[in-house]
DNA sequence: GCATTAATTGGTC
DNA sequence: GACCAATTAATGC
């Protein structure tokens, strides 16, 4: 059963936003904390988790931060990113319940090199970085989790800059696409996620202008739709074979 | 309904 | 293919 946390427990409308849940009683599967919740060693550090509540729009990790803590995300989607060089934007990836958020941050006593910001009302757990540490100490299957997710976050990585630097701009905006479509799922081909045009480019490597372009092109070819601003995937074969040879060499 | 913001399109470098 | 400008479409209040 839920059980009302002492903070954020003022009565609102949004019935499910407004409490908090014991990782007992969390859906997420794929958290990491809910894989090795059955361990007892595990059990005093489950009441050291903050909930965070999150506006649309609203980051809850700033660039350039101390790191204060590992966040997973309990409800809702967040954008992860960094600003480079004349405050061009990068969107380095998109994340669901169940996902870890700051976890490259959290073996430094340094600052956030990358922000978080919620894509829509989300609910984000937190946990300071002591007791992650000590978690980590204390309950190996955990650790080994970890170390399994960082590898698999490395690979993301390394196909991640793979591709910003071999694919040509249709390329990147095709395969963004896809992962969206992916990765968040779709309902008759509109994607589950709605992302502006420049939340695209940013994820792909490039600018709105080339996004709106291409998609533009890809609506004459019959290979996708919009309704509004919402992305409607018309050919999804079509889309997939244009990527290919990348897709032989780098695999995600 | 009006004001603001996002998308589109054309053009230059 | 990035950046800028003008126009149009969509959304917020």
């Amino acid at each position: 059963m839920n059980q009302i946390l002492k903070f954020h427990s003022e009565p609102t409308s949004n019935e499910g936003l407004s409490m908090n849940v014991l990782c007992q009683d969390c859906l997420n599967a794929n958290c990491l904390i809910k894989k090795n919740l059955d361990k007892t060693e595990m059990q005093p550090f489950l009441n050291k988790k903050n909930l965070i509540r999150c506006k649309r729009n609203q980051t809850f990790i700033v660039e350039g931060t101390p790191v204060y803590g590992l966040f997973f995300i309990q409800k809702g989607r967040v954008k992860v990113g960094k600003t480079g060089a004349y405050l061009k934007e990068q969107i380095l990836r998109f994340a669901q319940a169940g996902e870890v958020i700051g976890h490259r941050g959290f073996a430094t006593k340094e600052s956030f090199q990358i922000y978080a910001n919620a894509l829509e009302e989300s609910l984000i757990c937190h946990f300071p970085i002591e007791t992650i540490t000590e978690m980590l100490r204390t309950v190996p299957g955990m650790a080994f989790d970890f170390m399994l997710f960082f590898a698999e976050e490395l690979h993301n990585s390394e196909t991640k800059v793979s591709k910003l630097a071999q694919m040509s701009v249709r390329e990147k905006v095709i395969d963004s696409i896809l992962y969206i479509h992916r990765k968040f799922g779709h309902t008759d081909g509109k994607l589950n996620l709605q992302l502006s045009r420049k939340e695209i480019a940013h994820f792909a490597g490039t600018n709105d202008e080339q996004v709106t372009r291409i998609i533009s092109q890809l609506k004459e070819e019959n290979i996708l739709s919009t309704e509004k601003r919402k992305l409607v995937v018309l050919d999804l074969n079509e889309l997939k074979s244009e990527i290919r040879e990348h897709l032989f060499y780098l695999d995600t």
